[in-house]
DNA sequence: TCAATAAATGATAATGATTCTTAATATTTA
DNA sequence: TAAATATTAAGAATCATTATCATTTATTGA
């Protein structure tokens, strides 16, 4: 995605035009799949502190342009909310530390609608997200290769 | 269950009887649902420090006596295992912050078990786990009443 | 375009959960 | 019961994340 779109993303939505603002949606709009904060910093061109990214990928997420979720490991990982179709669900390789992304079919994700519903009515609660999230080795190439994901 | 139930838990595993590791037994054993390391200290009878409740979640965990997952705030939370029946789900509320178990019926199990199948052959992956979870509010009396469980 | 104003950043300190270290204590085993 | 072994308590250390605040940068309106 050129520079100019991602301007545009983010005056769209208000948010002043920054550098680290552009460089870290410039590193998420090239991954092909969720960061951690660290991964974000040592992608970037220019140096970010990891404060600053914390603080932009908050000002991000108010603004929906990434969304967040956690790893295995507690970490905070991002990914561009626009990259993905919506809702989707994570496959984590714990050998190389890498998260894919995942769509589960149409007829499946309205099942889990369903039994979100009633679980959720049995409980009386009001229900605003859920996650399904799959953990698994990936085998090639022994443990911890490297963290990062294309 | 009784003290003696308990010690005889830790012996099958091999584990040696001690104090913190009863007490933490009988706390889990009380509660209706997980509880977070904080949430134990708390309802110990003796006074148990923090580091010493990890290390001794840690050794059930490894004799498979308790399961550990982590809250949406990235907490460690503990429940016994045999409490369930094997492979569960958790609903949690984000105002008065607790966590249900929950049990999906045996056809939906089977049909995520399929997905995952699907979706770990496709990217090449022996998976070990899965988690399902479900993030809502039972708006009952507002806000952060209180951490716990029962 | 340029100064005034508001917002964002960088550097660093603070925090909170969890883990580690080590001397002291409790448990087990012979 | 005593020696050998495992566990604990206390607090220091660590790691990710958040907060602080002086400085810099972006925006805005003349």
């Amino acid at each position: 995605m050129a520079k100019k779109q991602l301007t545009e993303l983010l005056r769209q939505e208000g948010l002043s035009i920054t550098s680290p603002r552009l460089n870290v949606l410039a590193v998420l709009d090239e991954s092909e799949g969720p960061l951690s904060v660290e991964n974000i910093v040592e992608r970037s061109t220019i140096q970010i502190p990891l404060s600053t990214v914390y603080r932009v990928v908050a000002d991000l997420l108010d603004a929906r342009i990434v969304s967040t979720f956690s790893s295995p490991d507690k970490k905070l990982l991002v990914e561009l909310t626009r990259s993905t179709s919506g809702h989707h669900h994570h496959l984590y390789c714990q050998s190389c530390e890498k998260v894919f992304d995942i769509d589960l079919d149409t007829k499946i994700e309205r099942l889990i609608e369903n039994v979100i519903k009633d679980v959720s009515d049995s409980h009386g609660m009001r229900v605003y997200d859920h996650s399904f999230e799959i953990y698994g080795t990936c085998d090639r190439g022994g443990h911890h290769l490297k963290s990062g994901q294309d």
